[in-house]
DNA sequence: TATTGACTTAGAGTTAACTCTAAATGATAT
DNA sequence: ATATCATTTAGAGTTAACTCTAAGTCAATA
């Protein structure tokens, strides 16, 4: 799959998917004849992957070690799991944040829906 | 009180909170007679609001925007509450962005621990 | 054959949100 | 009296994560 496809599909710009090749975010991705990136079905993979953590927030350079513990084989399984627990964690914590904010905006905006219709009568 | 223990109250570095007041964030803080600042409750309380907020990731200039129809008045309140409505909107759909990231890294480490009870035998 | 379009590269530029630096002031402790 | 401490200011520097630029290649179309 050509980049212009990708780039689509994961709603990220064809800069972005080069320079997440070029920081090691992505492997390698394979040319064709004419020395144009041809995405295979692993390369998709890692991007559902990669995306799905970016849009929550992860940052790129947890991800990158975790990408670099599996190129490392089997012997960082340990290590990938801690790493994914502790991502686990904040994105829970982040979820508890949000959500006090929400209950913050939840009040101020019944407040200024009382004092609108209070003001109408 | 003194930024000191203001910066200590919220976890922001005294820097930020200067920074905060510089771009109108927070509004001008009165200085005491050696021109240091001396937060009012008022301040503490729009602090509390916008670290709240900030936490969330709610951006400073949507933040700056809020706080620039407030200063405009009552006039102003039908499009403040539209403007809570929307962040709200933002976070919701965060949450769920979270949610889905959640869900993902939580097949992984359970797979994680599958091999690796696996391997122990 | 000329031009259009999709791609390539290396490297520079941008943006949001801080964070730091340097020089100065005034109050407090030794 | 001197040193230390908490402040102040304007403005420069940093960081993460892109995003853009310029110059070039190749294949397809008018």
């Amino acid at each position: 799959m050509r980049i212009k496809e990708v780039s689509q599909r994961f709603g990220l710009s064809q800069d972005t998917l080069r320079y997440y090749e070029k920081i090691g975010l992505i492997d390698y991705v394979t040319r064709d004849s004419q020395g144009n990136r041809d995405y295979q079905e692993s390369d998709l993979q890692r991007l559902e992957f990669v995306c799905c953590m970016r849009d929550a927030g992860v940052s790129i350079q947890v991800l990158r070690e975790y990408i670099e513990l599996n190129h490392l084989g089997d012997e960082t399984m340990e290590a990938r799991k801690n790493l994914l627990i502790q991502e686990r964690k904040k994105l829970l914590d982040k979820q508890a944040i949000i959500q006090a904010s929400l209950d913050k905006l939840e009040y101020k905006i019944e407040n200024y829906e009382k004092c609108l219709s209070t003001k109408k009568i």
